[in-house]
DNA sequence: AAGTGGTCTAGACCACCTT
DNA sequence: AGGTGGTCTAGACCACTTA
């Protein structure tokens, strides 16, 4: 009997995942592509184990292949940004609704606790951990009601939008609108008050896209005036 | 140079396609085990391409994984398939409203249009051209925006539900109940009536809920009481 | 302890791009 | 034609189950 470090865990599960973490994390940039040949000498397992971790990646969203081509990272342009934040809404408007409707003290006592957090977050300055709390926060909203499926799709677009987020940070008057937009929310559900949560949610929604989006034109105007390489 | 009948497409993708249309229209039902073992016979060609396939499935939600201990299609009970129309009422319910704000005579007109043909349908009584036609109805709705990340989220909870629409059929009056219903929310769109045409949209889809969750019980209780065999 | 069936590797194969 | 790199096969390997 020999010593066990496997846990259950396959090869391109464990593949999978640290791509995954490499993409969201940045270390491969949208528009990346992903070579079978390069990533068997980075992980040091063969081509068939890696090729599945990357089509369950496609599954996911994150990886594009093409038949004969390969595999690249997402790119993600303007408008692709733009539907993902549509989608957010879509779910959130909804999902808010439902949880305004019959909200517990103790509901809304979970959601004050992650807005301490976010607070402290962004008083350490740690963006990774702001996005993480914001995405419990907003999966707290979807997922309310059992959800899993649709808490999973509100998860996904975040995987896609973080790499830009963590890319082009946030300026310090951004950071601070993100708990004072949701204590705003977190009262209106506590009022049970359904319509005003939703619009709210629609704004937050709305200015987020805008801080992105924004961030994103002016290194794409840097770049075409050649003050930074692309 | 010999000759081509390859056209681009690779062993995996074709037998993905293969494997999806046999879960859509029932082939493998509901919990079936897919062995590779099984599939390597029925297809002819080897394991690897055909456990790609099936992570890809498993991305799109149709197939579940686990280390080890093979694949299956997805099982789907009743709390799955709430989740199914509740993702679907968020979509819907908020891409109506951008869509009645600024639909076009030409986008009504293409609505009347799948509309005669879903008439056309219900007249031939054909199940699946129904079907289809309904997905192309909401998705009209949907990827009206040019969200086609949306369009693509509501047409995955197509892929999951129609395997049981298939297998439970649908009364007559169901039948009529859906271009009824579309007329309605076609009307409110001509119209611009943005909230009119949501609270149509909901209403419609909890009672598309409605029907299939009452077959699936009805189902369910005789084979507890051994009417049917399971 | 054997059996079943999923997973991984090495290397052949083949599609597509460049010259 | 040659090069690059994605795809496929055969068979070994190994996790988990049943006896």
């Amino acid at each position: 009997m020999t010593e066990r470090f496997n846990l259950g865990r396959t090869n391109y599960q464990r593949v999978r995942d640290i791509i995954r973490n490499d993409i969201i994390t940045g270390q491969f940039r949208d528009g990346d592509r992903l070579k079978i040949s390069d990533l068997v000498g980075r992980y040091g397992i063969s081509a068939m184990p890696i090729r599945e971790a990357l089509q369950q990646l496609q599954g996911e969203g994150l990886v594009v292949m093409s038949a004969n081509r390969g595999a690249s990272v997402r790119r993600i342009d303007e408008h692709f940004l733009w539907q993902m934040y549509e989608i957010r809404k879509a779910l959130e408007m909804f999902f808010v609704v439902e949880l305004a409707g019959r909200a517990t003290a103790q509901d809304v006592g979970r959601m004050r606790d992650v807005l301490g957090r976010q607070e402290q977050a962004i008083a350490a300055g740690s963006e990774e951990n702001l996005q993480k709390l914001d995405l419990e926060f907003h999966g707290m909203i979807v997922g309310a009601t059992k959800n899993e499926a649709a808490a999973a799709i509100l998860s996904r677009t975040y995987d896609l939008t973080q790499p830009l987020r963590l890319r082009f940070g946030r300026s310090p008057e951004q950071a601070r609108r993100i708990p004072t937009d949701h204590r705003a929310i977190i009262e209106a559900i506590a009022q049970h008050d359904g319509p005003r949560a939703s619009r709210l949610i629609s704004e937050h929604i709305n200015g987020a896209f805008a801080d992105l989006a924004d961030a994103m034109r002016l290194e794409d105007d840097s770049i075409r005036k050649g003050l930074v390489k692309g």
